[in-house]
DNA sequence: ATCCGATGTGAACGATGTCTACATGAATCG
DNA sequence: CGATTCATGTAGACATCGTTCACATCGGAT
């Protein structure tokens, strides 16, 4: 459905074409790779069919990176059902800030280029993907997984109710900033084991100095 | 020196007014306002004299890079030296693991062109800047600062000595995510002094967990 | 004084994002 | 059912960019 030259006149559905192919072009090569002309290429069709869907280039950026995002959050939540098992209320919630940062870590080693196109020039507001059938049930993005996560560990008493506010940006910040130190920093070298040892004793860093 | 118009054939210092351009390109706009051929148009030259200088477009960038890591690493040491007052040691110790945070996200905030080049698409190896003018006498580098601060609190026995493997990954992790946030994501419109709040939270966050 | 290597110039190529004008065809409406 | 309209795709062009190859110019060593 993408490369395959096309007989009908009109494409049928250019404009999620284009994503799929700026996803598979930004999944190895991050963001720079997003090349517009490739993209039309890919889909079959000539470089200006592509503004009939998007205002220029940065229109289909931040539509693959919104689709992008849809993946990392389903990544997430998948680790998070993992941790939703546990029976202990206080266990279960600081399994679920654990499974939070293991996703986000996890997403970042495993899915280099998409990660880097996610977080391209800046975090954002971290829309909601507008892709239903990509994203999870809730359709909860990313920070908002997070949220729920903290939430859980003041229910559970794990967490002050008092240092609730603003946790989010404290436990994010350190998770984001690690998964960057793996991918292009210092620890890029370093070895899975060594990685998932750091990105497990920083989460212990986080939910102690919470 | 940059934009004047050179009576001479050779230009006399070409590869540093290069840089000196570049810096200039990538303070406001950050990594892609980076393009050689204005950079040779404001060093009065021809595109193709770059190349005589730098083997290509990431050569040049890269030493742009270089370049802004020392003024990061001056701006880092401005702010110790005001903790390296400090008497008690203990306390002069945790200054100034908050010191090289507050010059860190300071930076940040300050120049948000020149950090987003300093670390587009990784911080790398975050090499000492070969322009022994911009850095600061003892010509350490970021995480170099950092991990000082982080010895000077084992020295004064606050941090433990058996935690401090790896502890600069930790606290740059932290950092650096903030940073992140702050110039590009969801705190980017939030007041200064909520950000500078949240920074000293955050570094107690990574005081009190490592 | 002469040569030569370092440095800068000139013209060109392919690629990219984007603009303007034109072509096609599917849906709407008489 | 046929004409028209409007969304969608095409054709061709332009400026800009990184980069290459051949040539020009100069300053310092011989």
């Amino acid at each position: 459905m993408s490369i395959a030259a096309r007989s009908t006149y009109h494409h049928g559905d250019l404009r999620t074409a284009l994503v799929e192919a700026g996803m598979a072009l930004v999944r190895e090569g991050g963001p720079q790779a997003l090349v517009l002309r490739e993209a039309t290429r890919r889909a079959g069709v000539t470089p200006n069919a592509a503004y009939r869907h998007f205002a220029n280039h940065q229109a289909l950026f931040e539509a693959v990176r919104a689709a992008v995002l849809g993946v990392l959050a389903a990544a997430m939540e998948a680790e998070l059902r993992q941790a939703e098992r546990l029976r202990d209320p206080a266990e279960r919630a600081r399994g679920m800030l654990a499974a939070v940062g293991r996703g986000y870590l996890g997403f970042a080693r495993a899915e280099t280029g998409w990660f880097r196109t996610a977080f391209a020039f800046g975090v954002h507001d971290v829309e909601v993907p507008a892709d239903p059938a990509r994203t999870a049930a809730k359709g909860l993005n990313p920070f908002e997984l997070l949220g729920h996560a903290l939430d859980a560990m003041v229910h559970a008493g794990v967490l002050p109710a008092e240092r609730r506010p603003g946790a989010e940006y404290l436990a994010w910040s350190a998770v984001h900033g690690m998964a960057l130190l793996i991918i292009d920093g210092p620890l890029r070298n370093a070895s899975a084991e060594q990685q998932q040892a750091l990105g497990a004793r920083l989460l212990r860093m986080v939910e102690l100095g919470l």
